[in-house]
RNA sequence: GGCGGCGUAGCCAAGUGGCUAAGGCGACGGUCUGCAAAACCGUUAUUCGGCGGUUCAAUUCCGCCCGCCGCCUCCA
C-alpha cells in the first residue's frame, strides 16, 4: 500500500510503526457553525480512508478533536449571546448530527480542547523549559519558531522566504514575526483558564499537539487534514509536538484538497458556503458521498448541484443492482453447478478494488470496480431464469465489503439497508398494493388507458411503477 | 513575489513509456415490454491544451508557450 506524504512530496509506501496497528489522527471542526460541504470532503476521505484501513485487517486508533475554544467561537457566543462552552457544546451535537448522515463512522475518541487544558498547559510549560517558547510580560507565551531546526519541512519553506511574503503586521513583542501564540492571554470579558502565566486560552494548534500526544503517544502513523492546514496549522504542530518530545511527530501526513462551488472558492464573501445541513434535504447522503469519493482525495473538487445528477443516477444504479440482487436470491437455486466463469471474475474484482485503494486511496477507481461488480450481476441475473445461490451470496459479500469501505450505502449488522426512512411505510406500502391490484386487472383487460393513467399519477407523486416477469416492482424516486 | 496543482469524449473522471485510453452521467441503435421503466447487448476519444525535444516507441519523461485553479491571512 502506497499513500502520498505530504512531508516528501511523494508516495510512500505505507509502513506502520507498530506492525497490524495504525494510528491516525484528523483535525476536526471548530466548532461554531454547522459543518460546510469542505468539512464534508475532509471527514469522508479519512472516513474511507479509516475504513481501508480496517478493511486491509489493520486494528486503527481514529482519533479527532474538536476545537471548542477558538476566537471564532467567542466572537459568535457574543453575536448570540451565548456561553462559549455552551455554543461549541451545541455545534458539537449538530457536527453528529450531519457526520451520522453522511455515514461518517465515529472517530475512537474526540477530545475537546476544553476537557484537555492541563495537558495543554503541560506541553506549553515544556516547550518553555526547553528554551523554545517564551513569555512576554502581558501573558502571552509565543513559540520560537529560529529555535525549531525544522520549521517549514512540512510546507516546503524557508523562513525567510515566508517573512518576504509576509502580508500581516508584525506584533513587535514577538522575537520573529512567525512566532506563533501558544497561549493567549485573555481580555477582560474573554473566557479563561488558569495557567502558570495568568489567565487565558490556549493557541490554535497547541490543542492537537498535546491530544495527539495523550491519545496516540510521541510518534505516529498518519496525520491528516485539509491542505489549507498545512500551513501554519500543521507546520505549527510538528514544531510543538517534535520540540516539546524530541521525537518525529506523524510520519505520514494526508491532506485533501478543497472544494469550489460552480467553479468558485467557497467563501462567506462570496455568500456560497453550502452546508450539510442544506445538502441533505436536496441530495440523497448516498449520492454527496458517491459524489465526493468520484475524484481522487488530493484533486480540487467542484461542486454544482448539476453535476450531483450523475452521482444521483448512479447510485440509483447501484441500488437497482442491489435490489435485483436481493430478488435473485428468492429464486435462487444452491443445486445448480457453480459458474467459475463468474467466480473468477468476481475474484478479479476484489484484486482490482483493492489496488486501486492501495494506491494512494484512488476511491474514483475504486467506485469504478463497484460499478463493473453491479454489470456483471445485473448480466448475469439477466442471461440466468435459475440463478446459483452461492455466487449471488458471494457477489453479495463482495458487494457489502466494498461499500464497507466506501461507506455510500449505510449498513445494519453487516447488511446494506436501502431504506432511507421508516415512518409511514407500511400504510403507504399496503395502499400501493391496492393500487397496484387495481391497476393490475386494468392491464389484464387490455384498458391500458387506466393503467397507465394511474402509474403516470403515481410518478407525479414521486412514486415510480415497474412492470417486470416477476411482478410489479415499485419504488420512491 | 514564493510554493503547488490542473488541462483526457457532450459533462464528470481514472490511467499508462509500447498490448482494446477505466468507470459514471448523457446521447444513439437493439433485446425485453401492450407501451413504458429497469436491466441487458452494442455504438459514442485513431486520441489525451499547443509547439518542440528525448526515445525504436509519449497522452504518459523533459523544455517552452497558452489557458485555468489553489495556498502563502481565520478556513476542511
Amino acid at each position: 500500500m502506497e499513500l502520498f506524504n505530504t512531508l516528501t512530496r511523494r508516495k510512500e509506501k505505507f509502513i506502520p510503526g507498530e506492525p497490524g496497528r495504525v494510528k491516525m489522527y484528523s483535525c476536526g471542526p471548530t466548532t461554531y457553525n454547522f459543518i460546510h460541504l469542505g468539512n464534508a470532503r475532509a471527514l469522508v476521505v479519512f472516513d474511507t480512508i479509516r475504513r481501508y484501513l480496517i478493511y486491509k485487517g489493520y486494528r486503527v486508533t481514529f482519533i479527532q478533536n474538536f476545537t471548542d475554544i477558538d476566537d471564532k467561537i467567542i466572537k459568535r457566543a457574543r453575536e448570540e449571546n451565548m456561553d462559549t462552552i455552551a455554543l461549541a457544546a451545541k455545534y458539537v451535537n449538530e457536527y453528529f448530527t450531519d457526520a451520522d448522515a453522511l455515514n461518517v463512522m465515529r472517530a475512537d475518541v474526540h477530545p475537546k480542547v476544553s476537557e484537555h487544558l492541563p495537558e495543554i498547559v503541560e506541553m506549553i510549560g515544556r516547550l518553555i523549559e526547553r528554551g523554545i517558547a517564551y513569555t512576554i510580560p502581558e501573558g502571552d507565551v509565543y513559540f520560537s519558531v529560529r529555535d525549531f531546526p525544522g520549521y517549514g519541512k512540512l510546507s516546503g519553506r524557508s523562513l525567510d522566504d515566508m517573512l518576504a511574503g509576509a502580508r500581516v503586521e508584525v506584533d513587535p513583542r514577538k522575537r520573529d514575526a512567525m512566532d506563533f501564540a501558544l497561549w493567549k492571554s485573555a481580555k477582560p470579558d474573554e473566557p479563561a483558564w488558569d495557567s502558570p502565566w495568568g489567565p487565558g486560552r490556549p493557541g490554535w494548534h497547541i490543542e492537537c499537539s498535546a491530544m495527539s500526544l495523550k491519545y496516540l503517544g510521541e510518534s505516529f502513523d498518519i496525520h491528516g487534514g485539509g491542505a489549507d492546514l498545512i500551513f501554519p496549522h500543521h507546520e505549527n504542530e510538528i514544531a510543538q509536538s517534535e520540540g516539546a518530545t524530541g521525537k518525529p511527530f506523524a510520519r505520514y501526513w494526508v491532506h485533501n484538497g478543497f472544494i469550489t462551488i460552480r467553479e468558485e472558492k467557497m467563501s462567506k464573501s462570496i455568500g456560497n458556503i453550502s452546508l450539510v445541513r442544506d445538502l441533505v434535504k436536496v441530495f440523497e447522503p448516498a449520492a454527496l458521498r458517491s459524489f465526493l469519493l468520484s475524484t481522487h482525495y488530493r484533486s480540487q473538487l467542484d461542486f454544482d448541484p448539476g453535476k450531483m445528477d450523475a452521482a444521483v443516477k448512479g447510485v440509483n444504479r447501484l441500488k437497482t443492482c442491489l435490489n435485483l440482487l436481493e430478488e435473485g436470491l428468492t429464486r435462487a437455486d444452491d443445486s445448480v453447478g457453480t459458474n467459475v466463469d463468474l467466480e473468477k471474475r468476481l475474484e478479479e474484482l476484489r484484486e482490482r478494488f483493492e489496488s486501486a485503494m492501495d494506491d494512494d486511496f484512488n476511491s474514483a477507481l475504486a467506485q469504478a470496480v463497484l460499478f463493473d461488480l453491479a454489470s456483471e450481476i445485473n448480466s448475469y441475473l439477466h442471461q440466468t431464469a435459475q440463478p446459483e445461490q452461492g455466487i449471488l451470496l458471494k457477489a453479495r459479500t463482495l458487494f457489502t465489503a466494498f461499500n464497507g469501505v466506501l461507506g455510500v450505502f449505510r449498513e445494519e449488522n453487516g447488511r446494506i439497508v436501502l431504506k432511507e426512512e421508516a415512518g409511514s411505510d407500511d400504510l403507504v406500502a399496503q395502499l400501493l398494493d391496492l393500487i397496484i391490484g387495481v391497476r393490475e386487472e386494468s392491464r389484464k383487460k387490455k384498458d391500458f388507458a387506466t393503467s397507465d393513467r394511474i402509474r403516470d399519477e403515481l410518478k407525479a407523486i414521486g412514486i415510480v411503477l415497474e412492470d417486470t416477469p416477476q411482478g410489479v416492482r415499485w419504488k420512491r424516486n
